[in-house]
DNA sequence: TCGCACATGTAAATCGTTACATGATTAT
DNA sequence: ATAATCATGTAACGATTTACATGTGCGA
């Protein structure tokens, strides 16, 4: 009896599909590129790699470098129907974990300047996520070769296009709460203030409040 | 050994931190509120209310409702304290799982008419949830006596606020994949086209590249 | 040649989900 | 009276992370 695929086994599954790869090359890959759509642990992807073999989907051989083996996946004829199969099964719903917008749900239980902070440290993970994805993601396709694939530069705009205004959105919607907390008087029991009709009535009528005239 | 307390733990502890739930009542609360932020599902939450216990963050007393029990918990001083320090401790890096982008990272693998099927889906689901989050989230607190807590209007809304413009994305983002997609002549092997180089220069430059001119 | 970073994993613990179970209430 | 749905969980399983372990090349 197989082992059931997850989202993860696909993710490896696809990366097999450009080229073969070491374990240790994939893990590294998975961390960087699949990153922004599904971020696991290293350490997780050697055990998802395991499981591709046991699915028939991959083979492996063993090369070796000095006195240590390295493990080469590559995919097989099954792997690549799977992968087929796997596109045309429904996806699942986009899911976010956003911890500084759980603590915002709370608001009323700590003061301003904590929230403030928070809020603080959102916006510069999301500059500093969208440094990196500029570096990991886009910087290797620019250069005058092409980079690693030239021929996958469509693939990886498009994905780009939304990574980032993905992680621009969590940056202006920091700011934009860090303002609207400013003006607060303090965090708990305001109710229905004239801000938060505004906002409530943008959001109703399908237009963003972010960034109206700042 | 009291257990380490999870982020799941600090949420439920939010909630607490309003007024007393029952256990049903609690994972009902989390996974129709705390869902844009904190997505974990309802069974879950009754382990989750027993680490409260455990940590003496919460207590628990039994009512009865005909014959069948019910439990009620509450927050303690404890756990208020430890509900403050919560807010002090560096927040998590938001994360998101996004199947279809991560498919998309993929679209050489397959077809346009599969990839289109996949975007429609997404954007399908990224309206569903915001009908949902307004449903759910906003709603309530749109009624003449301002719903459960009138008091934390000020802070739905600012959630509100991102949860809406965070849907809205996905959806604009899976409408502009697909246009593009469908100007491709196939999935693979085109590289750096003209649409590519302008996508790329845009993300490069911080703009968006979404809903230009449609 | 010492220490550090890279390369390559494994084992145990834990987090979270799926599937099930059962009593109570309400609508028909 | 029956079925459907609400209310309240539990147990087993599976996915993922944390912590560790060890070899290898490189710079100081």
């Amino acid at each position: 009896m197989p082992p059931r695929p997850t989202t993860s086994t696909y993710a490896l599954l696809g990366l097999l599909a450009m080229r073969p790869w070491s374990a240790y090359e994939l893990a590294q890959q998975a961390t960087r590129s699949l990153r922004y759509a599904h971020p696991r642990t290293e350490s997780h992807l050697y055990e998802e790699a395991k499981r591709l073999l046991a699915l028939g989907w991959a083979t492996s051989h063993t090369e070796h470098h000095g006195r240590r083996p390295r493990t080469i996946y590559e995919i097989t004829g099954d792997g690549r129907l799977a992968l087929h199969a796997w596109f045309a099964t429904p996806p699942r719903d986009p899911q976010l974990d956003f911890e500084v917008l759980l603590r915002l749900l709370f608001a009323d239980q700590t003061d301003k300047t904590t929230l403030d902070r928070c809020l603080e440290e959102a916006a510069e993970s999301a500059r500093r996520l969208f440094d990196d994805a500029v570096e990991r993601l886009l910087r290797p396709y620019m250069t005058d070769d092409g980079g690693p694939f030239p021929e996958r530069r469509h693939i990886a705009a498009l994905v780009a296009a939304f990574v980032a205004d993905y992680l621009h959105l969590i940056e202006r919607w920091s700011e934009f709460a860090r303002d609207e907390i400013r003006s607060w008087p303090r965090t708990d029991g305001l109710g229905m203030t004239e801000r938060t009709h505004h906002i409530l009535d943008a959001v109703l009528n399908g237009k963003s409040v972010l960034e109206p005239d700042r």
